[in-house]
DNA sequence: AATGAACGTTGCATATCTTGCAACGCATGC
DNA sequence: GCATGCGTTGCAAGATATGCAACGTTCATT
């Protein structure tokens, strides 16, 4: 829409990448030198891009400051921090909030697990859409076709072996997960790892976030994990209610 | 230096303080709506901005992975971390590593104290840059005429009664801290944490980064925690040597 | 139900701002 | 000492962003 800024923003992904200097850079956005070296410093005037002792361009640390300032001013999840912290205390396993935004699923707090083995994943990350239970709370709520347009256009990698096949396989579990109210991945990203999640909810009753207890086999069985989703559930709901606009509530606090 | 994507970057931390609406945006930009919004649409596509239910603007997700993949793709960072975990496993407390970039020093990775009080810190977030261990460790390194330029510039927040005062204070400690090679932060950030650091240097001698282990005093009184200086020690020691070619040696890995 | 305000959106003509070019300075290596 | 590669600057040409005015919608008000 803005041609300028259009090359000056496809400047962030490609350094993304891996540094790269001012040729480079010009050269993939098929642009003379001396225009990539105006957008260069005008995105070096914001912070976004730094220019490293070798000259060459790495992505700048005002990018943190901003995916921090973003992360930490959602309001779901200022409600629910203490509410996972709560969970975290309870019973020790790794605790995830995420929402769903453009596409994507992306984990916007975690409280890590208190067992020494922890699980890879970061706030800010796209999750694994097609396994993940957060993602399939999320994603079970919106309107039927949106949901069969959507898992259409998935890829449907094979993690493991209990990986979510295809987007028919997909659609059901989602049926499924919109039905009960709460939605499981057992092993289906990694072979050793479950997940139990359940919805947070807005006050018209639209899914606006999801949380999920996790836990490696080592640890706890899958049984063992599912025994724990009552709990997960109430977390859920008493953040729900707050989010709704009720008083936070010590007795629900748990 | 180009006008349109200087205008189209200041929208970014005018969103992180929160979402906004066009009209909003375009005052505080001081440009004509349509504008506006022709900028806001390029950035969306971009995802660096997305545009919630009550259609205003937020900041997007592409926002985090570009962080994300920024932050791993550092090499000191690749190089340092199984380093930083083990030295996690063999003492339980929280590891920090921080870089300097553009007058600031950020924390780039952090592995958790694997007790149950935890200090607030998040990776990409700039330190306590007159206090924090890691900060002076960077800083010491400075040619004399930057440091003190660049101490005189900073302002001294009394976090607590232990914060470092004032330029001349500062000054004193960098000098120090150059001098033995280590550094700490007594309660000078927060009154109940305190933090032994020490820098890994590249081939050249410069110092390229910093790492530190904290701990409050409910876990280990001060003294203790520098008892444990030469274990962290050995082990940016041990960092530094990898990061300056040599190859990675299993009797240092401690 | 009707009116009005507020907001986002679009097409268009103007002129501002970006662009590519060519030339320069500087370092590095042959 | 010369050549090559890189980043950088000034300038003229014209592509491109801009503000304006008008339209469509939604929402609150009377």
């Amino acid at each position: 829409m803005s041609q300028t800024v259009d090359r000056a923003l496809s400047i962030l992904p490609l350094l993304a990448e891996g540094p790269a200097d001012l040729g480079q850079v010009a050269e993939r956005l098929g642009v003379h030198k001396s225009t990539a070296l105006r957008l260069l410093r005008t995105l070096h005037e914001h912070g976004l891009v730094f220019r490293q002792s070798d000259q060459r361009y790495r992505l700048g640390a005002r990018l943190f400051a901003l995916a921090q300032e973003a992360v930490e001013n959602l309001d779901v999840r200022e409600i629910a921090h203490p509410h996972l912290l709560a969970l975290n205390e309870k019973c020790g396993h790794t605790v995830h909030l995420a929402v769903y935004e453009e596409q994507e699923v992306l984990y916007i707090d975690k409280v890590e697990s208190r067992y020494p083995v922890r699980m890879y994943s970061r706030i800010g990350k796209p999750v694994a859409i097609t396994v993940a239970a957060v993602a399939k709370l999320l994603l079970s709520d919106f309107p039927e076709a949106e949901r069969r347009a959507f898992a259409e256009k998935l890829d449907y990698p094979a993690y493991t072996s209990r990986s979510t096949p295809n987007a028919a396989a997909f659609l059901r579990e989602l049926a499924q997960v919109r039905e009960q109210g709460w939605a499981t991945d057992l092993g289906g990203h990694e072979e050793s790892i479950n997940c139990v999640g359940a919805p947070i909810r807005g006050a018209d009753g639209r899914v606006v976030a999801a949380m999920s207890m996790s836990a490696p086999n080592v640890v706890v069985t899958a049984e063992e994990l599912l025994k724990l989703l009552p709990l997960v559930r109430r977390t859920a709901e008493a953040i729900s209610r707050e989010y709704s606009g009720a008083v936070p509530d010590a007795r629900n606090a748990l």
